[in-house]
DNA sequence: CGTCAATATACCGCGCTGGTTATATAAAGC
DNA sequence: GCTTTATATAACCAGCGCGGTATATTGACG
């Protein structure tokens, strides 16, 4: 459970996540798209692909990396029990602004 | 934004935030709870805290810990785009299921 | 003021990570 | 079969992260 997590930690790696989204790449495509070394490239889809956020499926020698977001929903599930608290937040916050004031600092 | 990320990626400190959803609770508290060593709890927390994910309330020399979910909305904000995603996969399980079927391997 | 209690910081060792360069693998094309 | 193309792995290195022990800080209390 604790993979997706550390996995997302890397913001290079959410940076692949977020091309994945739009359709599935070349393994070449995100290394240049992000301006990564070859294997650098490689490395981070192999620690995603442990992460079990992404399959791959092979073409002759070419790599089409797509997005699995399974591990995604076990993150939101997560999150659940805590999307309650800051909601409540928002609220309030909503109840500030429908005072008719602002939520900038008292002067 | 990288900082939330980073901060959750222990797996300690997610417990450490599944102790405060409850209630806040004093630093010893939490590495007594965790087992931790007094300074081990003591730096966790510091990540926390410039992760903006808790804040602290003085007591004489007692140091209150309580949660700010305000960052996990931004985690939940990256999410979002993908919960689109997963969903289909669910409904497309149920579909799947309606049919009297279950998702086990074919034979 | 000295001591105790609660927490924070300094420092250290080590394993993991992210990045690189060099090399291996695998398929395609000639 | 040799070369090119696409990707993966190996080997190496700098640096960070997390764990611990030792020490500093801060406030309460006598």
């Amino acid at each position: 459970m604790s993979l997706p997590f550390t996995a997302l930690a890397d913001p290079t790696r959410r940076r692949i996540l977020d091309l994945l989204r739009r359709r599935p790449h070349l393994a070449g495509e995100i290394g240049e798209a992000l301006g990564l070394s070859q294997p650098g490239a490689s490395k981070h889809l192999r620690v995603l692909r442990e992460a079990g956020l992404v399959r791959v499926r092979r073409e002759a020698q070419r790599r089409w990396y797509e997005l699995d977001p399974a591990p995604l929903a076990e993150m939101d599930a997560w999150l659940a029990p805590y999307r309650r608290m800051w909601r409540e937040s928002l609220d309030a916050l909503e109840r500030h602004l429908d005072e008719g004031r602002g939520p900038e600092e008292e002067p």
